[in-house]
RNA sequence: GUGGCUAUCGUUCAAUGGUAGGACAGCGGGUUGUGGUCCCGCUAACGAGAGUUCAAUUCUCUCUGGCCACCCCA
């Protein structure tokens, strides 16, 4: 009979457990727990700390620009923009978008603060996440975050070529060897002349028709993306195309040269791929993408990109103002580290494990802690439980080296316990030399 | 957006046209002042909907999600 009701209770219980689990992740955004975090303070703290080495400084840009931003800087011919980018309209009627990508947010910064009056060139590093309405696999995800490092108000090649050091600095440090592909798709002026005789060679006879239905789209609205096609006629065709190196002012060929004589220089191993124009309309002159050294080929292996975008800034009602930039996808470089087995540094912490029993003993407990803590000594508690027993547990589960344990019989005595983790030998020691005991025993363990 | 595979406790892996079993984890106990080993117990799942059937977790379909690939991108 009771137990009957106590049954049906527990399955109403259950069943609204069961509406609440009913909650799950949106499509393409994922939690990071515990212990994936580890492999982010690795990357985030590996990414950070060698651009203030480059004497980049971070900014943060907000999570919602004017839709019309990314139409004017990325394009409205790129997939990011046409396609993928969640978009609304506000309740003031305004619309907004979420941001598909980190560059053009910072460059409305750079204009909106007035950064052109600062000493140029401005050089800022940002770390966020990014979203893009994809449909999920593996490496890609609808939220994403990536680590970006831009210059504004720096012509030089040098610039481009520093950029190109950083990440590559950034993966080689993490152990993970990649390979860049580099290529320059000139200034407007150049890009235009190209273009024109690229849409001639694609005109001949029958080429047109052997083209695949996207690439026939791309004869009328993006060209350049005629070379990066992966449709194999497509590709067959391409091979005779005309190449953009060919046609490159002087300027930009000049500047093209010094980038690659400065990775000749640091012996950076990379490809000139003449088929890589990258998928938004700002980029000007370099434009590079970082791939995993052991070619898996096809695969979206690429792990991060970027280039030069002298006329952005410009576009976007600034002063004009030569610029370059990449981004790193992090997730990405994780999956890496993960494939790689890339052994991360354990916290080997020689943690001291504070236990006590009864009321008084834990008020005194929770004084000796912060004690501890303050002199400098990796304490750790689980006040919140009573029985001695789940407080070894718990000091256990920490990996703690030693236990400290207060109860009444202590209380009385004036002393405390310390027990070894391992070994399990307790000692009674003075409740007033406890601090110069644990520290002693401590340093026992350092200095082997 | 297109295609392939897939969906069972928190995790992982089973079985089954008559509503499900193990392992790990969790919790409780053996030990109300002693953890990591051991022993015992408990908790906990068939993604949603429709169809076939006396009966569906099992077969079929749809949806949704996941994984993977294409497009694209990081």
């Amino acid at each position: 009979m009771f137990k009957n009701i106590k049954k049906n209770k527990d399955k109403k219980f259950h069943d609204i457990n069961r509406k609440r689990r009913g909650f799950k992740r949106i499509r393409g955004m994922k939690d990071i727990l515990f212990d994936e975090y580890r492999y982010w303070d690795l990357v985030v703290n590996k990414a950070g700390n060698l651009a203030k080495t480059y004497s980049f400084k971070q900014i943060s840009t907000p999570l919602l620009e004017n839709l019309e931003l990314y139409k004017r800087s990325s394009g409205k011919s790129s997939d990011i923009v046409n396609k993928e980018m969640y978009s609304f309209i506000d309740k003031n009627g305004e619309k907004l978008a979420i941001r598909p990508e980190a560059t053009p947010g910072m460059a409305r910064a750079y204009i909106e603060h007035g950064m052109f009056n600062l000493p140029q060139p401005i050089k800022m590093f940002w770390l966020g996440p990014l979203l893009r309405h994809e449909k999920p696999q593996s490496g890609r995800l609808r939220q994403h975050t990536q680590f970006d490092l831009e210059i504004f108000g720096e012509a030089s090649p040098v610039a481009d070529f520093m950029l190109i050091l950083i990440a590559f600095n950034f993966f080689r440090e993490l152990q993970i060897n990649v390979h860049i592909q580099i290529n320059s798709i000139g200034c407007r002026e150049c890009r235009k002349e190209y273009i024109s005789r690229l849409l001639e060679f694609y005109r001949e006879r029958g080429k047109r028709s052997k083209l695949c239905p996207d690439c026939k789209k791309r004869i009328i609205k993006n060209p350049l993306r005629l070379l990066d096609c992966k449709e194999e006629k497509c590709i067959e065709l391409r091979a005779e195309a005309p190449q953009i190196v060919d046609f490159l002012c002087d300027e930009c060929r000049n500047h093209f040269i010094k980038v690659l004589e400065y990775l000749d220089e640091l012996d950076i191993p990379y490809n000139l791929n003449s088929f890589l124009v990258r998928g938004l309309d700002y980029y000007t002159k370099t434009v590079f993408e970082i791939l995993p050294a052991e070619d898996d080929s096809s695969r979206q292996s690429s792990l991060g990109g970027g280039g030069r975008f002298d006329e952005l800034v410009e576009n976007l009602g600034g002063r004009p103002t030569p610029a370059c930039g990449f981004g790193i996808g992090l997730e990405r470089v994780i999956l890496k580290i993960k494939e790689k087995n890339i052994p991360l540094k354990r916290d080997e912490e020689n943690y001291v494990f504070i236990a006590q029993l009864g009321d008084q003993s834990r008020r005194k407990a929770i004084g000796l802690f912060e004690e501890l803590r303050r002199g400098g000594i990796n304490v750790r508690q689980s006040f919140t439980k009573d029985s001695l027993k789940a407080q070894l547990e718990e000091a256990n589960r920490l990996g703690a080296k030693f236990t400290l344990i207060l109860g009444q019989k202590e209380m009385i005595d004036g002393t405390i316990l310390i027990r070894d983790m391992e070994s399990g030998i307790q000692e009674v020691i003075d409740y007033k030399k406890i601090k110069n005991e644990i520290e002693k025993k401590l340093n026992g363990i350092t200095n082997h």
